[in-house]
DNA sequence: ATTAATGCAAATGCTTTGCACGTGA
DNA sequence: TCACGTGCAAAGCATTTGCATTAAT
């Protein structure tokens, strides 16, 4: 999706909300849509700081939160209290396989174990909102790297 | 797996990285194996003191590193920078439902999207040190809670 | 006897909050 | 207008760290 579309889904969203459209929320959503890959709030901070928008870490984390909550983003967690956000919006659901040597993030899709979970919650009559997957390992360059001290 | 038996792993684990046998240390593992559910470092604190047993907080939080580290315990992550942990020592691997209403976990095991996940590493030549899988939702009691006020 | 492990308290890092001021509806 | 959003700096919270002390080997 096109930052101006998020954008207007955004305008969209916050007046159904009866929240308001300002500046700093504006700012911080377009700057999401100007990486296609994932951010913390801390480097959201310093784009929209570099990009001469205004917006205060307290403003920038309030709306994260609130881009989350209307599904513009979603935030991976990795361990260690840390937090990644990436746009959601417009891209099909994915999730992560992440290198425990690089810290690179691979994407995948599979439908099978989508439709495996919803019908594991099913049974448990579990009414899914959302699920994460995370692959912990080593890409196949750190794998070649790391795999002789790791067998020590 | 039973505490004894754990413990002496433990002790096995320690020796064979040349680090010390200490009693804080061992009552942290054994207070982990007193209850089947889910801790958090803080409640794993209070246990140990209300035990009698000394080891103070920083002394929790790197014995639950190690214990994680060895394969003792696994650290599941909840938003928030919330971490709990729980013995899988001699457990089969599982994955978890969380529900938004109560907060309760719900356990499952899914052999088949474990195959799947393995297949899916292997095709981008990710060698998977672990997983973890989450489904977000409501469980079926919180469901009829909360349902009304979530159509809103 | 050595040297690692511990406890304490201070430091850290990320995130949230209180409140006076600015601003969108 | 006027309530809501913002910026700032302070507060929070979970976790980590430095260092003198204690205890395992």
């Amino acid at each position: 999706m096109e930052a101006k579309e998020a954008l207007h889904k955004f305008e969209d969203f916050l007046k159904k909300k009866t929240l308001r459209v300002t500046e700093p929320r504006k700012e911080v959503l377009v700057q999401a849509w100007k990486t296609h890959s994932h951010f913390t709030a801390e480097e959201m901070y310093d784009w929209v700081k570099d990009g001469g928008g205004k917006a205060s870490r307290a403003t920038v984390y309030r709306t994260l939160g609130l881009l989350v909550e209307g599904g513009f983003l979603a935030a991976i967690e990795r361990g260690q209290g840390q937090v990644l956000y990436e746009h959601i919006l417009g891209h099909r659901h994915h999730d992560h396989m992440i290198c425990l040597g690089c810290s690179s993030i691979l994407e995948f899709r599979n439908q099978e174990i989508e439709a495996l979970q919803e019908q594991e919650a099913a049974q448990s009559g579990f009414h899914m909102v959302h699920h994460t997957l995370t692959l912990e390992g080593y890409c196949s360059s750190c794998w070649q790297k790391f795999r002789p001290e790791l067998d020590e």
